[in-house]
DNA sequence: AAGGGCGATGAATCTCTAT
DNA sequence: AATAGAGATTCATCGCCCT
């Protein structure tokens, strides 16, 4: 299958894309949650947030996570109105989000025009626990669709939870990044040979699925490390498909 | 140890509880999903919008859930405040919803002045599948304090999430009864011998919980033919606690 | 008593028809 | 044309009966 790493921001990428020209978006904003304040959130660096200040790995920062909370709101309702735009009737939109921005990403996912269909937890077994209370185990993919959803030519019925730790050891390119086995489940609410679009592309892993799936896919990614990084594990995946050529494009 | 039903309106009876008084709270308000259309949730049966047509069952409907998502919101507020006056503090509110109502109950919460610490998933085994989409496989708990938790003496860690399926056969005694087996995970973010309140009691298993936990409990629940359920199922439990006397109270 | 087989069912959704 | 109502649908799970 074809992919496409643009590289560049979102807002900027997404209006040079076709109207009703991809079948699926998976993606995984920059939300800004941690810092209970909007002095912590807007602090300059990613780690200090997300990484114990012990942490030995040396993961680049990633850009866009230091708006506060109503902008967070007005900017991703920005982006996902351009994704309805490039996005084919009875496409299906898949938003991965924390807990405490839960709410304000439906909220922008419907005042962009989507239609919400549901909530998918993601459970890792690898996290927190907190004392006296419960840990913080799930991140939710929120499911959303333009319009009434499109048939497949064979049905397909998926799970209603997601499970998978994050990649760790050599394994791990970004600090948010997610299990290629979680989004080739995810991925499967498009129809077979679908195009699937991932605005904040990172490390590509939505892309590593979408290729494993025989699916194509086009990505967006502002920093040119990982822009980079996601090349080079396009380039490997689309090797690995049995007997595909991976044939990048653009 | 102790337990209290009183047969009214929560936002009747809610008042004539002494301020901070209990440890905890845990309920399911009726929250009225289902249906595509406005018209559709305010139906007048609840079997006709949550029960398959052929069901053999035959259990009550329960009254509540025919507001809009406004007054859902605005009511929500109302009791949620009151409850958080009710409550010592430190205590723990966790509130059960669907995903549909989750933002407009994470609102009502923080509206009412609770601090939202977090959601806990709740995952139901038996569930309906869906067509080229995701199974609807969980409900979700939000769960909040009053100002900064409270310490236990004894330090607990509780789940990220819990599963259960829904009482079935002569077990279940209310449409939206939950497993006593995951309420009394809940139970335990309130310290040994709290007082854990619900004021949409139903069929009482919050009260089953909290007695086999060692807490305390008051409830409140509108329709009379769910109170007498409660009340049966109440005295049950405190026979069974292990030694210790049921001792109703009120 | 343990285990296999059968059947019921889910805090719906979707389609089609009648008003 | 919008709204209301009736009927079909889907499968993992679990109760219950029968060996």
């Amino acid at each position: 299958m074809t992919w496409t790493i643009h590289h560049g921001d979102a807002l900027a990428v997404l209006p040079t894309l076709p109207t009703a020209s991809v079948g699926c978006i998976i993606t995984d904003p920059p939300y800004n949650s941690g810092g209970r304040t909007a002095t912590e959130r807007r602090s300059d660096s990613i780690r200090g947030k997300y990484v114990n200040g012990n942490a030995k790995h040396a993961l680049a920062d990633f850009a866009g996570d230091n708006r506060d909370q109503r902008s967070f709101g007005y900017w991703l309702t920005l982006v996902l109105s351009e994704c309805l735009r490039v996005a084919e009737p009875g496409a299906s939109a898949l938003v991965f989000t924390d807990w405490r921005q839960l709410p304000a990403t439906s909220d922008a996912l419907q005042a962009a025009g989507w239609t919400w269909r549901g909530v998918i937890p993601w459970r890792k077994p690898i996290s927190r626990p907190c004392r006296d209370g419960f840990r913080r185990e799930c991140e939710y993919v929120l499911w959303a669709s333009s319009g009434p959803p499109a048939r497949h030519p064979e049905p397909v019925y998926l799970p209603g939870l997601v499970e998978g730790s994050q990649p760790r050891g050599k394994e791990r390119r970004h600090i948010t990044q997610k299990p290629v086995a979680v989004l080739r489940q995810l991925v499967r609410v498009s129809p077979p040979g679908a195009v699937v679009l991932d605005p904040f592309a990172g490390a590509g892993s939505t892309g590593v699925a979408a290729l494993a799936e025989d699916r194509a896919f086009i990505g967006c990614e502002i920093t040119e490390h990982y822009a980079t990084i996601a090349r080079e594990r396009l380039t490997a995946a689309a090797a690995d498909g049995a007997g595909a050529v991976g044939e990048p494009v653009g």
